[in-house]
DNA sequence: CAAAAATACAACCAACTAGTTGTACAATGT
DNA sequence: ACATTGTACAACTAGTTGGTTGTATTTTTG
């Protein structure tokens, strides 16, 4: 049950691994945004940013809704959360260990054999 | 100041879109181990571990002291609070979104020019 | 219907990744 | 002294990434 687990997170730190894909994540979180209004911000061509949306989207970043012609972008926050949920989780790891060195700190104090 | 902040943020997100740094990290912050310890973890060779654990401590992940012959890995839990905070501003703009369309929703009460 | 706009997708390319093996070197144990 | 252990680093390879251009499809607009 882990492996999916896994290929998600790494879709998921990959997709923002990419400041360009953590900027249209900042827009589409703010609002909807057509991939062409958000190609217009950018400095490459429009196929470049219409695969970022594609990263973002694959990974459950952000989904897609069609309005006429246009193809709106909507950040999921959900995604966002799962995210941070997994770094909480390693931070747990470090109290454990911290917790453990003030347990032996404190055995000194009293008496075993 | 902030190109420097992107260039950070690409590498910790990177640094942890590989699941097998990501279980080095679960380790590291747990304790300490030497690069050969967390080799005997992985099939895979030591060298190839090595270089995860290098691609870690670049991205500020972990540290690294000598001790004898061995280089004992420590995780930073700072460096990964640091992504942490990066997503929760992140959340953030999708708050500011959310509010945004509350207050048009209350505002069809009150009327404007 | 024809032109324009928004999107999708394929093919290509340079750069980078994640792995390998091999070599070199410092610290430890016998 | 010498073999062993732990680490570092270089060179190589196969696969992936982030960009490009070009072509095709769908939806508006004139």
């Amino acid at each position: 049950m882990a492996e999916q687990d896994e290929d998600r997170a790494d879709a998921l730190f990959h997709a923002l691994a990419d400041r360009t894909r953590r900027d249209i994540m900042r827009r589409v979180l703010g609002g909807e945004y057509s991939v062409s209004a958000l190609a217009a911000n950018y400095d490459m061509s429009f196929a470049a940013v219409q695969k970022h949306v594609a990263v973002l989207e694959k990974a459950g970043l952000l989904t897609k809704r069609r309005s006429g012609r246009e193809q709106l972008a909507s950040g999921d926050v959900e995604a966002v959360r799962s995210v941070a949920c997994m770094l909480t989780e390693l931070e747990q790891v470090w109290r454990g260990r911290i917790a453990r060195i003030d347990e032996l700190l404190t055995s000194d104090t009293d008496q075993e054999n």
